[in-house]
RNA sequence: GCGGGAGUAGCUCAGUUGGUUAGAGCGUCGCCCUGUCACGGCGAAGGUCGCGGGUUCGAGCCCCGUCUCUCGCGCCA
């Protein structure tokens, strides 16, 4: 026994260490005294390990004095477990160490926060103890997991010929973009460091000098306010750019390396295999958000033209007065009754809306079978899909005087559907009248022929509901999808359990500010424009898309990205549309123009969020359950007390005077 | 900056219509206990009910203000 400390840890045991003398050291996870005899479940980093204490060792009067979370050394035989007290949860489970001697190497305090067990404490408390919380084993799980990730997509990058490079992180304030953190010069009095919001113009500049395939693990600061998925201050990106490169060059290179990691870490839970490309304008019109969640199923429709000139007035009114108004459609397959419509009706209230509108449709009670429905029955019984849904009611054709079953319903459905198809919507509406009913006013006021349309259009069937959100859709998409989310989780249609990815492409490059009432970039001004010079210099400039794309994963913005404006004179004229005259491009980023007037090679990139990423494979709600150390919502470290005063010595040399608001 | 939720023992929480001495579990301390692994049993200590004000004979509970944490909005090219 030489080592001081350790001769093993303490996940390493199990029966073929039978009868070696060994020696642990770790934390007492949990005591269990029997008087006689006595458990002490010891732990480190790499497993719990149980120790047996009996009266007779020399060790037991220090083990009756150990308490949770003391460092101690065990000294000890590696002994089989009687038979039938093995543990089979546990990976040493089948052994058990023999003290022959404990001794102390620091003790601990009442716990603020036990490390034994998995209750939720307060976030205030687990952050001034956060050394305490991490010892915990779930964050202490999703810690290590993250490293792995890590290490995982650097030798993804890598095996693609990707170079990891360092920028710095005292650099220049840019603008535009979240507010930036500043760090004072004391060489120069009154000047500013900032830190960087993204490495974006290095990883740019390191293109332009010639370094062709760059990724880095990047830290970001933004000085902006928290959510549970963004960290104030700091987080980390998965930062890439390449050369010569087109979107789809951009797309092949990242699409393998987030797919092979969520293979790698999701916990076997499929992941969508190629992403699907989205627009972005369909994301908003389909899903209500540039972000959508595509485990949720429902996908709204336009249906504006059943509603003008149509019974229910407050909308055929709308869309006759304004023709931006629109009538955008949720279908919620299951979602047919009348106590959940009334659900979402008074969620829509909640939400300060006046509410929403729905169909839903049901059987009418103790439909029977009569001759014009029977003759309809034998006529799709002709069809192959009318073929396999008969045989699916048992074989037979309903007959005159029976009565509805709810396969029958199936068939009927498709009856309909065929009836709808030949234009036939005046005989599809009278046969509804008999069989089913369509409820809810909006149904009332539009009639059955309108309904029906509805219905068919969106291929609902009994059973299903529609709300309708009317207006400006650029004022009401939020709304509706949410609305959309929010009918997706009551009806449990989301299909948890995946990973479900796709790219957002075309987004604007640019839109239109109404509080100062011009054209700002939507998003960022290095992207290059679709269509070149000649769309800046010849189209509406809120009509013109960039080559700018995110990444999204359930819901999750992953990241965001683009190909990169290159060449000078589009970047003066893209600036110049934004208001921005080429003293300031000169001003603001004269590094990189500078660099773009002496052979710029045409490039891109993307910049993953590395929290987000584990996060999601952790199946954490929360980005903090995946930082070390994070700061909290108002942005403080409780646990290092930051941020903190500085010295009257530290200001006068940074020459700041400090001028506090009144308290 | 704004809105929602929360704040009761070291920790997690209960606390009825405003009514006697504010409870439980975990943890801590003491005693008992030789096969537990959320060990068990008995007992004890532990409370500015976030803070301040108000209503009331009486406030953990009602009202006003305020602070802290959190979720969201704004913000995040």
């Amino acid at each position: 026994m030489t080592h001081a400390y350790r001769s093993h840890t303490c996940g390493q045991l199990g029966i073929d260490h039978a009868g070696q003398d060994i020696r642990l050291s770790g934390w007492v996870h949990r005591v269990r005294d029997h008087g006689g005899l006595l458990f002490i479940d010891l732990r480190d980093h790499y497993g719990l390990t149980q120790i047996v204490i009996d009266p007779a060792s020399s060790a037991f009067k220090m083990a009756e004095k150990v308490r949770s979370e003391w460092v101690i050394r065990v000294d000890g035989k590696v002994q089989p477990r009687p038979a039938g007290t093995e543990n089979h949860e546990l990976p040493t489970g089948l052994i058990e160490i023999a003290a022959r001697e404990i001794t102390v190497h620091s003790e601990a305090r009442e716990l603020p926060l036990p490390v034994f067990g998995d209750t939720e404490y307060p976030e205030d408390i687990r952050l001034k103890y956060r050394f305490l919380d991490l010892r915990r084993e779930r964050i202490h799980n999703n810690i290590m997991k993250r490293g792995a990730i890590i290490d995982s997509l650097r030798a993804r990058m890598k095996g693609q010929g990707f170079f990891e490079f360092q920028t710095p992180i005292l650099t220049a304030s840019s603008p535009e973009g979240a507010r930036d953190y500043l760090v004072p010069s004391r060489v120069h009095p009154g000047k500013f460091y900032a830190l960087p919001q993204a490495p974006q113009q290095f990883k740019q500049l390191l293109m332009m000098s010639g370094f062709d395939r760059y990724f880095q693990i990047a830290p970001c600061f933004r000085d902006e306010d928290a959510r549970a998925d963004r960290s104030p201050g700091e987080f980390y990106q998965l930062d890439i750019e390449m050369s010569f490169v087109t979107q789809e060059d951009v797309f092949e290179a990242v699409e393998p390396v987030l797919r092979g990691v969520f293979e790698e870490f999701g916990g076997g839970l499929p992941v969508t295999q190629k992403f699907p490309h989205i627009a972005f304008k369909d994301s908003i019109r389909w899903y209500g958000t540039d972000k959508p969640d595509l485990r949720n199923p429902i996908k709204m429709q336009a249906v504006t033209q059943h509603f003008a000139g149509s019974g229910f007035k407050v909308f055929a009114g709308m869309i006759a007065s304004d023709p931006k108004v629109e009538v955008w459609a949720i279908p919620v397959k299951g979602g047919g009754s009348r106590a959940f419509c009334d659900r979402m009706n008074s969620w829509a209230q909640g939400q300060g809306q006046p509410g929403l509108g729905y169909v839903f449709w049901r059987e009418l009670g103790d439909s029977v079978v009569d001759e014009q429905l029977a003759r309809a029955f034998a006529l799709v019984a002709e069809t192959p899909q009318g073929r396999k849904l008969v045989a699916e009611s048992g074989g037979a054709v309903p007959g005159v005087g029976t009565k509805l079953s709810a396969v029958d319903t199936a068939i009927l459905n498709f009856g309909l559907q065929k009836l709808q198809l030949e234009g036939k919507l005046h005989e599809a509406a009278s046969w509804w009248s008999k069989y089913m009913e369509s409820a809810g006013p909006i149904a009332k006021n539009i009639g059955p022929e309108r309904t029906e349309a509805i219905r068919n259009q969106l291929g609902l069937n009994v059973g299903d509901a529609v709300f309708f959100v009317a207006g400006v859709p650029a004022k009401f998409y939020k709304f509706a999808g949410e609305a959309r989310t929010k009918a997706g989780e009551e009806m449990n249609l989301i299909a948890k359990d995946q990973f479900a990815f796709c790219w957002i492409v075309d987004f604007p490059m640019y839109e239109w500010n109404e509080d100062e009432k011009k054209v700002d970039f939507s998003h960022n001004p290095f992207s290059m424009p679709q269509g070149g010079l000649e769309a800046l210099e010849t189209r509406d400039p809120l009509t013109i898309n960039a080559y700018q794309y995110d990444i999204v994963c359930n819901g999750v913005e992953l990241s965001s990205g683009a190909i990169r404006n290159h060449k000078p004179d589009v970047m003066k004229k893209a600036f110049e549309i934004a208001g921005y005259p080429e003293d300031v491009i000169i001003e603001k980023f004269g590094g990189m123009y500078r660099a773009f007037q002496y052979g710029a090679p045409p490039h891109g990139g993307i910049a993953p969020g590395v929290d987000r990423i584990v996060m999601l494979l952790c199946n954490e709600p929360n980005i903090r359950e995946v930082v070390l150390f994070p700061m909290n919502q108002q942005a403080e470290d409780l646990l290092m007390g930051a941020p903190s005063e500085a010295t009257p010595k530290q200001l006068r040399e940074l020459h700041i005077r400090l001028n506090l608001p009144e308290a």
